[in-house]
DNA sequence: GTCTATACGTTGATAGAC
DNA sequence: GTCTATCAACGTATAGAC
């Protein structure tokens, strides 16, 4: 892995755990094994960094939605698939989903263009204006609808992150769970 | 008010603003208008400013809605006097919300002890059980059925403080928010 | 590209007068 | 209790050699 990469590997990790303030960047270029100079060689400043960081799990994130999610199928197949491999990126990412939920709640998301957050949102947007169309699930607005979504998502990975399940419990909870959001949303 | 008042109301407003560690407690007492030394009389350390800013407003929350949930009534009747009860402190105190959630994600939050935990959860969790007793809700783990209703009100919050509703629409959602809870979690 | 050395501002906290 | 003055430590970022 060449030093740019180790450098967001372990920027990611620190931050995570101690925030982005209480991350000194001469701690994340000692842990990615590299002088304090050579970070700032690959990022211009520390928001920099933090920035980056947030664009490529971002990206990560939404192309394996999309390469994962097929809309050939169903409304709520769709929607049932879109579900189970958002959870799945998210466990496999643990660090990475909390690093994005930290970035949200920071002054720091106010600087990603409105656009590119459109970008991240459409797939699961269009779905439910689909689903609306379609009247399979209720008529209220989207936004509603998209927020009370997210939210169970994160409802749902706070519960079996803090526990430490088998993978059979895990698959179960995860439907279980899935069952709950449909029931909630659907007509 | 007081020195330490105002010390805890400008601590509020800008750590919630800046996040912890961009918030020096000498912008804290400037805008206090008291000497940076001051501030260092009330609260022995900056950690301890924070942690005292965590328990006031948690327990004006817990004491609000003890406050202001009954437990004589129908299972589904307190649900949703809870439910309207806790959306209303927030959304008057949106600041305090807002802080307390990035308290909950930072390292400072495994300072606080378990038991001072259980007991602000106690009140949802007691009437998580006696739905449970009851047949009223589904039979899943209390700990899922309560992260699901958390992050459900926490999706409603997002919702609301990010549109400017009228009175009215505000109530209309709120209601159409318990409505979908109850959806998801009634038997 | 990578390193060392260092400049420079900022911050949390203390001491001591009033 | 409140203030002023001050310090030691730290953190970001740069300069310049290799």
């Amino acid at each position: 892995m060449d030093k740019k990469d180790e450098i967001l590997k372990v920027a990611l990790r620190l931050i995570t755990e101690s925030g982005f303030h209480a991350t000194p960047t001469s701690k994340i270029a000692k842990e990615a094994g590299v002088a304090n100079g050579t970070l700032f060689h690959y990022f211009k400043t520390k928001d920099d960094l933090i920035l980056a960081l947030y664009t490529k799990h971002q990206n990560e994130l939404r192309l394996f939605i999309d390469k994962h999610s097929t809309k050939n199928n169903s409304i709520d197949s769709t929607f049932h698939v879109f579900y189970i491999s958002t959870i799945n990126w998210i466990h496999e990412n643990q660090t990475a989903f909390q690093f994005i939920q930290q970035f949200h709640q920071s002054p720091f998301y106010q600087l990603i263009p409105r656009e590119y957050i459109n970008q991240n949102e459409s797939f699961l947007i269009e779905l439910l204006q689909q689903g609306l169309n379609q009247g399979a699930i209720k008529q209220l607005p989207i936004e509603l609808l998209h927020s009370m979504i997210n939210s169970h998502i994160i409802g749902t990975i706070n519960y079996l992150t803090t526990r430490n399940l088998s993978l059979e419990d895990f698959h179960k909870t995860t439907q279980k769970s899935f069952s709950l959001l449909w029931d909630m949303i659907r007509k």
